[in-house]
RNA sequence: GGGCGCGUAGCUCAGUGGGAGAGCACCCGCCUUACAAGCGGGAGGUCGCUGGUUCGAAACCAGCCGCGCUCACCA
């Protein structure tokens, strides 16, 4: 028999835990199993990324729901890999590069390119070391990155699909620009911020044909080739096809009119610039307006004029204090606060630009996309994020995928001297010859997680991968990323896929969405907070196994889990709870061996346990399969440790401490099985302690590979029940009794217990005895105390000396009052006639019961303190 | 501005139509040989406010107050 430390040490542990795991190849699904599969794909960290608490909480839920499933007989697949995470990688090498006093373009494109790959090599994917150590069940031969050769293939293939179905085009439109990444954005990479602005309104024109506009970004003025007001506008109707000269420009422009304008807001009036506003330029497309580029992609003036060279914040003062001294200011508001986009990668304020761009037209694909969620064929958990999910999609605007990188899936069309285009697809060679030139972009890094479902599993291939393991199960992420990741991965899904039936197209079943990490007050973790906390540093001090459980702990569906120190050293401490159970089970001979004893075999505690036990598995189950992780946490804890360690253990410990080897036999073989079945139940949640428990308990090879336990009802058990709770009232009630006297645990005590038998528990006087610290009558007993605990059973104490009678009546008057309450509650609700004709009869009859135990329970109180002495 | 959600014990949160709960923190007493990372006992809440529905509301409805998230092309 294995000997036990007498604290669980997680680092003796994980490590070679982790290893055996490995070795065995329990990690790796067979793609040709008769097992029914169950896949989750890991939300794809970047490659940059180290592991953080929001990883941590991600891959507990994950790996929790892998494990379960790979016990219960599926082939599961938990598949990881890493993102190349177009931007932020791109931007940690150019940091790099800068450090040297180097820019991306002294190095060229090609150079570039090969130093990121080495920079991934020697820094990146930090994170699958760390996921290691989290003791995450994923299947490593099966890792992919998504700049790998094969996923590679997969964007080609597709987008050449999507080119030529024309639901990938290229187009001049105005889109999110960010002049320092340089790069176009996709809109949900925008991040809108109030900032403090000006709201100025300038006079355009002279005199009675002059209008005023109200501007938040003076400086595009230069780029202003009409004004805009309502077609009802009275103010203005007669303005309406005539010109007006915009200021500092000396360009005459027309005033138009269109129903987009507000006529409630600012004047009335709107400047149009087409080349720089989105609104506008859809204006500028109704009335043929031309379109005016006046800053070039850093966000610098190119107008020519006294503004040229100027940045934008820089112009925009300064156009606004030239106006001023032409009289044209008529009003300024300032502060005025407004939404203003950033940059989600560098925070910089978004600058919308006309620019020739490649778009997904998402039209189709969203609604399919839609469709697969309104008719089931997914379901996404919580429900109440349905509606955001229908929002976004229903409302979606074409998705722009070109990004001014070189990190990333290079576009692959070509274009040729002759104004030609083609779209190169997989196995195809590029045009060649004079001219001919290939798209300088890339995709945005989202356009290849969006395949990860499949391209991970072989596809466009007909791998055996993708035949077993697609649709993939259950998705599993924070609802930060729904519409960044999961929308997409639908709409690529359902058109990769497409051939197949509808239900089998999609890319995953069920959707389970979690809230985000938070400090113990509900704060978001951020650096500038002083408020992260890395969930290594957990994992080494309080282990990988308590760092899990604390996250599971906190996991409610959809609602974001706080977390703190204290609660991971709880985990910690329940951790070493069962590590101490089953080392004193072992010490005292619990096994595995051999079928249960029959239920007659069994004492009413082992049935009650037992019983207990069957609830327990019924209940996670049920929870497990609503993604309720937290319940499934907390009905586990309470199992384990009021159930189990605080009575199951207390109430055998005298029959397997004593002398009697055949009573104590049944008790070894029920404890070692509840302990076996609760390990087995806890295993998802923290897989190394409960594996290094249970093989030391079963010698069997390890709980990960050990069945997932299903409730017999054989076992069930109510009168067991009844009999061990009423066991427990009394020795709860002598404990009070005890405690409020100031009699100290070791001070025995002698009592008569009488009524036992009615209350048909005779047979454990011996552990009432035992566990409230109660001797024998002895010689000269004399009875100072009376406890009436129930109806049936009494307590005569002799507590050799006087009893506190003030303490005593002080108990038993508030015990009282509690019990009237209760009574009156009860006698309130039968006396009222709505209530006893409407309420279920189960209700009147459960009422009923209250106010006879509250009555039985104010007789005996009444009784005991008639008893007492005077004080 | 639109949408969603939240307000329950000191803190963080469960509970969503019939007896107010958990963890941590707190108070009292214990080194009772599995565990002091522990054991036993205890205190603490007009369930944000107001009204409504109901025999019955922490839960359902309406309004209000406070907070959070999210989307957004009022320049």
């Amino acid at each position: 028999m294995t000997t036990l430390p007498s604290a669980y040490q997680p680092s003796q542990v994980e490590e070679r835990r982790y290893a055996q795991w490995l070795e065995a190849g329990y990690f790796t699904a067979d793609a040709h199993s008769d097992k029914p599969p169950h896949t989750i794909v890991i939300p794809l960290p970047n490659v940059t990324g180290s592991l953080h608490m929001g990883h941590a909480l991600d891959h507990t839920i994950q790996d929790a729901i892998t494990r379960r499933r790979r016990m219960q007989g599926y082939e599961a697949l938990w598949l990881p890999g890493m993102d190349h995470a177009g931007i932020a990688t791109q931007n940690v090498v150019e940091r790099q590069l800068a450090a040297e006093g180097l820019s991306r373009h002294d190095l060229g494109r090609e150079r570039f390119v090969e130093r990121v790959w080495r920079w991934k090599e020697e820094s990146g994917g930090m994170i699958t070391g760390q996921m290691r150590r989290l003791g995450n069940s994923v299947d490593r031969s099966r890792e992919r990155f998504t700049m790998d050769e094969g996923l590679s293939l997969a964007v080609q293939t597709i987008f050449k699909r999507l080119y030529d179905d024309g639901l990938i085009y290229r187009a001049e439109r105005i889109i999110n620009w960010c002049p320092r990444c340089m790069t176009a954005l996709s809109d949900i990479e925008v991040e809108h911020q109030d900032d403090e602005g000006e709201l100025v309104s300038i006079r355009y024109g002279d005199g009675d044909r002059s209008i005023v506009v109200a501007t938040t970004r003076a400086e595009t003025m230069l780029g202003d080739t009409a004004v805009a007001v309502h077609p009802d506008d009275d103010r203005y109707r007669h303005l309406i096809g005539t010109e007006v000269e915009v200021p500092l420009t000396g360009r005459r422009v027309p005033i138009v009119a269109d129903d987009h304008v507000d006529p409630e807001f600012g004047t009335g009036a709107v400047k149009v610039t087409p080349a720089h506003d989105p609104n506008d330029f859809e204006i500028g497309q109704r009335h043929g307006l031309p379109s005016l580029t006046i800053m070039d992609e850093r966000g610098v003036i190119t107008a020519s004029g006294p503004f040229e060279g100027l940045d934008r914040f820089e112009a925009r003062p300064a156009i606004v204090a030239a106006l001023r001294e032409q009289g044209r200011i008529v009003a300024e508001r300032r502060p005025y606060v407004h939404a203003v986009g950033h940059c989600s990668r560098c925070d910089t304020v978004v600058e919308p630009r006309l620019s020739l761009q490649w778009f997904v037209r998402t039209g189709p694909l969203a609604k399919a996309a839609g469709d697969a969620v309104r008719d089931g064929r997914v379901r996404i958990e919580p429900p109440e994020m349905t509606k955001r999910y229908f929002d976004w999609v229903d409302n979606m605007h074409d998705w722009c995928i070109s990004r001014q990188l070189w990190w990333g899936h290079r576009i692959p069309v070509w274009y040729g001297p002759d104004g030609q285009m083609v779209c190169v697809g997989p196995g195809e060679e590029p045009p060649t010859g004079e001219g001919w030139r290939q798209d300088e972009d890339v995709l945005d890094t989202w356009f290849s997680s969006a395949l990860w479902p499949f391209s991970t599993l072989g596809w466009p291939e007909d791998t055996p991968d993708l035949r077993k393991f697609y649709p993939t199960s259950v998705l599993v992420t924070g609802y930060d990323i729904l519409f960044f990741w999961v929308a997409r991965m639908m709409m690529f899904g359902l058109y990769a896929m497409k051939d197949r039936a509808p239900e089998d197209a999609v890319p995953f079943r069920v959707v389970a969405l979690h809230g985000m990490v938070r400090d113990e007050h509900g704060k978001k973790m951020s650096k500038s907070f002083g408020n992260v906390i890395d969930p290594m540093d957990w994992i080494e001090r309080y282990g990988a196994d308590a760092t899990r459980f604390t996250m599971a702990r906190g996991a409610n569906p959809g609602s974001d889990v706080p977390v703190s120190e204290e609660w991971c050293a709880g985990s910690r401490n329940f951790c070493n709870k069962l590590w101490n159970a089953v080392r004193f089970a072992l010490l005292h001979g619990a096994h595995t061996n051999g079928p249960l004893p029959e239920p007659s075999q069994c004492t009413a505690v082992d049935r009650w346990i037992l019983s207990r036990l069957q609830q327990v598995i019924t209940e996670v189950d049920a929870q497990f399969e609503a993604f309720e992780f937290a319940k499934v946490c907390d009905l586990l804890y309470h199992f384990a440790w009021d159930d189990v360690c605080d009575w199951y253990l207390e109430l055998s410990k005298p029959v397997l401490t004593g002398d009697d080897p055949a009573a104590a036999e049944p008790v070894r073989r029920v404890l070692g099985h509840v302990l076996d079945q609760l390990l087995r139940l806890l295993h998802p949640i923290i897989p190394f302690v409960t594996d290094e428990l249970w093989t030391a308990l079963t010698g069997g090879e390890s709980v990960m590979i050990a069945d997932w336990p299903t409730a017999d009802p054989r076992w069930q058990d109510p009168a067991a029940e009844a009999e061990v709770a009423t066991l427990q009232k009394v020795v709860t009630e002598v404990r009070r009794f005890r405690a409020d006297q100031g009699l100290r645990s070791g001070q025995r005590v002698a009592a008569q217990l009488h009524g036992l038998a009615e209350a048909g528990i005779s047979d454990h006087e011996p552990l009432i005895r035992s566990l409230a610290r109660l001797d024998q009558p002895g010689e000269g007993f004399t009875a100072t105390g009376t406890l009436a605990v129930t109806d049936q059973v009494t307590v005569a104490l002799d507590t050799r000396g006087a009893i506190d009678v003030a303490a005593e009546r002080a108990r038993l008057t508030k015990d009282r009052a509690a019990a009237e309450k209760e009574a009156a509650g009860c006698r309130a609700k039968l006396s009222n006639e709505g209530f006893l004709a409407k309420a279920p009869e189960e209700v009147v009859a459960k009422v009923r019961q209250r106010l006879a135990t509250a009555e039985a329970e104010l007789a005996r109180i009444d009784a005991a303190l008639a008893a007492l002495p005077e004080s």
